[in-house]
This record gives structure tokens, sequence and C-alpha cells, in this order.
RNA sequence: GGAGGGGUGCCGGAGUGGCCAUAACGGGGCGGUCUUGAAAACCGCUGUGGGCGUCAGUCCACCGUGGGUUCGAAUCCCACCCCCUCCGCCA
């Protein structure tokens, strides 16, 4: 693949020929029928294009083949004459022309194939059967509930007031290093968000069987482009101005990667990871949503747990790690409810994902605090993760990702939960082990 | 950041322009012969992706990545990436 001008490119020196080529061999047999499957999810892919350039593709490229294989019989050919003392200039005249042919040819065929790439790249993820059709989260379908939420004798305060009041949040001064959407937590609080990532970590190392991963924090573009958040979301990442490094959105981009361009043995699936990373996010296109408070951040920590599975047994495993997700809140005592995405609310490369909503009393209503997904092979063709079947076949395995949990989001969770008349915030039990034995949060003098 | 060395298949490792690339040779793995069983020995098989074809098969690409030279590149040239050693700097 040539580096372009504002085409798909890579910094690492990986070529994306792989992944077009999945996806293209789905696309040429059932154009179509992906097409009508996505409905709305995809109405900005240029579906016709696309459709020609396929072709021209497929034409192109067994042109340039059969050239290649004429000129590899010629030049044979000269080796062979020279061998023999006979003359080659007349063949090696022929031979220079049928080169300087293969060449345009090439050139023609690179031009579409990154065309193809561009445009195949951006098309989302196909929605499994079960998923409910919708537009938006009003059409979202809830599953089930956990919890009672906690009636109050007073009105309960936004998260924002109980931090500022506690002492244990700063916006301000967050706004002035940096700007809007940043926080400092300060004292209790920033112990409080310690505690939270540590006890999640060890719920689901040690009760879960996820392995728990420190990765970094920035990756190159080849493993934006392999989990989906590029070429289409690039405004939304936060970008290095002298190196080709994105700052993670999510610990899904590093815990997927971590197997890109491998094949996996049989014997070694499920593999289930678990990572604290903070994410960063531009929020571009957000201005005005949740201005306040730790809800919409362009820096946030969260725990992650991501699973490559076998594709029969992915459906399983999505369960599985909707559980573990849940049983953080669980073990907070949390009330939530679980929602099924409808297809217009689903993100890029997921085919199923359930989302778990918590309770937030100041707003009397669930919001999202985590996000569960079956991203089936999307993410395992565009980052080319396979694994060898016990017949000896490889075959792409599935991804799946979920938040376990958004931290920030389970601080708000927990101030305004637990929040008291006096301003003093109950510590959840499980929790305690990680505060030093701290049963309440009160304000620091 | 500076100097040097290196990236070849599951692993080690040869290959410096066609003849030995259908990547030598060795190891590992799988299957078979032999054996009461095993070892040894011997024989065979053992990469990924794509095109065409009903099958048999056939064609193309891939030796870190991308360009270039050439009738022809793992091999020559350029750029980049990664790894190792030493020096400097640094948490």
């Amino acid at each position: 693949m040539t580096p372009s001008q504002g085409g798909v490119r890579f910094h690492a020196g990986q070529p994306l020929d792989g992944i077009t080529m999945h996806d293209l061999r789905l696309l040429r047999e059932d154009l179509d029928a992906i097409r009508t499957r996505l409905g709305t999810r995809a109405s900005d892919v240029a579906w016709e294009d696309l459709r020609k350039l396929i072709q021209e593709r497929h034409h192109l490229t067994s042109q340039v083949e059969q050239l290649r294989h004429q000129l590899k019989k010629g030049s044979d050919e000269v080796g062979r004459l020279k061998r023999e003392k006979q003359p080659v200039e007349r063949t090696m005249a022929e031979m220079k022309t049928l080169s300087d042919r293969i060449k345009d040819a090439e050139e023609s065929l690179r031009a579409v194939e990154e065309r193809v790439t561009e445009l195949a790249l951006r098309i989302p993820n196909v929605p499994h059967a079960s998923v409910p059709l919708g537009k938006g989260p009003a059409d979202n379908q809830e599953v089930r509930r956990w919890g009672t939420p906690q009636k109050f004798a007073f009105t309960p305060k936004p998260h924002w007031e109980i931090g500022e009041t506690l002492g244990i949040l700063d916006f301000e001064r967050a706004a002035r290093m940096v700007g809007a959407r940043f926080v400092v937590l300060t004292g209790l609080g920033a112990r409080l968000e310690r505690a939270l990532i540590n006890y999640m970590l060890d719920l689901h190392a040690a009760r879960h069987g996820y392995q728990e991963v420190l990765p970094p924090f920035m990756v190159n573009r080849a493993a934006m482009t392999g989990t989906g958040q590029l070429p289409k979301y690039e405004e939304d990442l936060f970008r290095l101005r002298d190196d080709e490094y994105f700052l993670i959105p999510t610990a899904e981009v590093p815990l997927t990667n971590l197997h890109r361009e491998e094949i996996l043995s049989d014997g070694c699936l499920p593999i289930r990871y678990t990572a604290y990373t903070p994410c960063f996010r531009r929020e571009a296109g957000s201005y005005g949503k949740d201005t306040r408070g730790l809800i919409r951040l362009h820096q946030f920590n969260k725990v992650e747990l991501v699973a490559f599975a076998r594709p029969e047994e992915s459906y399983e495993e999505l369960e599985r790690l909707t559980e573990a997700a849940e049983a953080v809140l669980q073990g907070l005592g949390l009330p939530y409810r679980v929602v099924t995405l409808c297809t217009g609310d689903m993100g890029f490369a997921a085919a199923k994902s359930y989302d778990l909503e918590v309770w937030l009393p100041s707003q009397g209503t669930f919001r999202e605090i985590s996000s569960c997904s079956n991203c089936e092979a999307f993410q395992a063709r565009r980052a080319n993760i396979r694994y060898r079947r016990q017949n000896g076949k490889t075959d792409f395995v599935h991804t799946l990702n979920g938040s376990g949990l958004a931290v920030g989001r389970t601080l708000v969770a927990i101030l305004e939960n637990f929040q008291q008349a006096d301003g003093s915030v109950i510590v959840p039990e499980a929790l305690r082990p990680y505060m030093r034995g701290l049963e309440r949060i009160t304000r620091e003098e």
C-alpha cells in the first residue's frame, strides 16, 4: 500500500492488504445482502462506487497476474538462452516492454486498491440477528434490573456538589491547568478512585479468570484501524503532533491488538484480559452535553475486559463478560439495569452490545457505566487475528470487550447513591479493605 | 542521540543476481514401517493469503516494511520500522 495524502496509512510498516482482502471476499460475495442488513447503520457508505471499484480491482488483479506469469516465463528463457550461449537480445527487449506494461497496470491496481480500502474500512459491523432494530437510545430493550434505588429523606445532590463540598473533586483548578472536561481528584477522592481500580482488577483477575495487563496508553495507526477507531473516527482521538501515535480512547484498543497478526492455537482459547488504563477522548460534537461533573471528560479511568473466543462460543462469552461487569456493581451494591442496544445505538465494531446503566439519584435515571460488545470477526479481520482449528484450518477469532467498569462514573454512582443527609458518603463494604478500612468519607481538614 | 551488528518457514540456520527457490541442511511436530509397549532407525508429510476451476489441478504474491535498479531480486541501491551490543542521556 502506497502512502498517500488523506488515505489510509500505516506507521509501523504494516501492509493493509490482509485487511482489505478479508473484507473484500465478504463484500464481493454479498454486497447487497450486507447493505440491506446494515440499513441506516451505513447510510454514508458509497456502495455503488465500492461495487464498481471491487469489480475493477478484480479485473486488474487477474490482468497483472497474467502479465507477471508471462514475464516470469520470458525471464527464465533469457537465463536458459544465456547459459546455452544463444542470442537473447530480442527476448530481453520483449520482456522490457512487458515489464513496463506491468508497472503501468500495477500502478492502476494500486490506486484502485487504495480507494477500495478507504471505502471498505468505513463500513460498520453487521448486527447480530437478535439485535432490536431502532434509531437511538429510545429503541434499546431492557433485559433485567438489579437492586433497589435508595429512598432519600432529603433531596439527593448531584455528585459534583457532594464532591466539592467534601473537597475531593476540583474542576476549577483542572480547567486552569488544562481546560474544560478535566478533573483533579484530591485526598479521599484520589484514594477512592484508586481503590475502585484495584477492587475491579482484583475481582476480574482473581475471581473471573481475566489475565491482568498494563498496556501502553498510546498506539499507532495500524492498531487503531484494527479495532475500528480509524479511519472513520479520527476526529474523536487525541493525536500526537510529531509522531503517528494516538492516545487510546479505551483499553480495548491495546488489549485487542495484543494479538494482531497472530495465529492463536485452539487450546489457548478463550483468552481473557483485563486492564486499567486512562482513556482519552476528544468528545467532538458533544458540546453542551453533560458539561458538569465527571460524566463526560477528556480523560477518565476505566478497567476494561477483553476476550478472544471461538466463533461458536462467542455469544456465551458475551454473557460471561457482561456478568463479570455486573459483578462489580453488585459487589458495590449499586442498582443498575442491563439493556440491549438497538441497531442505531451500537458502536461501529459491535455486532451486539449490552449496556449496563447505573442508577443516579440526582438525575432520577439510569446512566451508562459499561458497554459490553461482541465484535464477532469484524476486528479480527481488520487486525488479522486468527486461530488454528483442530482440523488444521485457520479461521478468524471473535473479539469481545466491555467496561468493567468506567471508574469515574462508578465514583459518581457511589457519591450519589451513598450520600448522607450530613453531606458525608458511606464507603461500600467491598471497598473498605482498599481504603484502609475507612467507612465514611467526610471533609478532611 | 552516536557507533556497530542483525531481521529468512514452528525453531536454529544456509543462501550475495537466473542453474540448488517447489527456500538447502539440522531440529521440532504429524503420519507410517518395525516393536509386547517404547526408544532408536527408516520412509513420507509438515507456511500464509489470493485468482481461475465441479474435481484433479493451475496461476499469482509473500524472505522486517515501502520504493528503486534489472529481461530477471531473499540476494544490488535508497528510505523507514523493529531487535541486539557498546557509549551518552534519562525515570
